[in-house]
DNA sequence: GGCATGGATGTAATGTTATAACATCGCCCT
DNA sequence: AGGGCGATGTTATAACATTACATCCATGCC
């Protein structure tokens, strides 16, 4: 894993992979995944709204939520659905499956890719008749540095 | 696992483990639970809401988040989060982690226990030095009747 | 050029999920 | 009787998300 890479390269892989996938990485869509990377902790859709908001008066939910759906449709950012915040995707070429780690005191989150855990999962869900389809699993684990206290 | 226990026998059980905790099982709360059991599914807070409210008209909001926080703090029933819904705990006296399969296709929900799994991720979650904290893990799982399609 | 096409965005309204705040009731205890 | 306290009633509002339709603009084709 590339540890804390800058937002600056990931803005550029970002855009690197929409160009090689025909999709248009507009500047809405570029400012909020850049907003989302500055913040590293994950955002709610109306903090984001509020932020695009200082340099873009006119802008409404649907100007937030399109652009996250773009992004989260194509891996660029996740939502972590049990406090409805997104966060940037910290994968170099997200395609297999990650754990997202959420810290219950501190809410910051840590995108994790382990094959053993995945591994074990599918085996469990076979024995139980299921397939595993949504790539994204979150789990409550208290961060290392909450852990103290 | 106990195959298809009736709601009555989980009503009853829910009671019992009450009575032992010194909780209060009041009537909305036992209604709500049932409601629960009786459904299967999952249902959306204010679905819940309706169905209450047909019964007893002065029902709100906060009567059935009240009794719904109730139930989910004394794991006798469950939030899952990706969809907003609620649906009673199927395990007999439920204090390890579970997992939560759901369906994307139908919305089914399986609650599953597996030491395997919760072993591995323990393992992995220490190696990223976190801590496992809330025990419950929803996984998109396609279930056994969707499978086919 | 004229003009259909389709994706992206603007805009207003609304839908859905959840909580805050405060009043009241009923029960147990003294 | 009176105090404490957990459960419930009641009103309002906060927080999260989508629908629906209008507009714009780049691209490709006639
Ligand atoms: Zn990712
Ligand atoms: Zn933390
Ligand atoms: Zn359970
Ligand atoms: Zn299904």
């Amino acid at each position: 894993m590339p540890p804390n890479t800058s937002p600056a390269v990931v803005l550029e892989r970002a855009a690197a992979a929409c160009t090689a996938r025909g999709l248009a990485f507009t500047p809405i869509r570029q400012r909020v995944l850049q907003l989302l990377l500055e913040h590293g902790k994950g955002l709610k859709a109306y903090d984001l709204l509020a932020l695009i908001k200082a340099e873009q008066p006119g802008a409404t939910p649907p100007t937030v939520y399109r652009a996250l759906d773009f992004l989260t449709e194509h891996h660029l950012a996740h939502k972590i659905e049990r406090n409805a915040t997104f966060v940037a995707c910290t994968q170099e070429n997200h395609v297999e499956p990650s754990l997202f780690l959420v810290c219950p005191k501190c809410s910051a989150i840590t995108e994790l890719q382990d094959r053993s855990v995945m591994q074990a999962l599918c085996r469990a869900l076979a024995a139980a008749g299921h397939q595993l389809d949504n790539p994204e699993v979150e789990i409550g684990a208290t961060c290392p540095n909450c852990k103290g206290s």
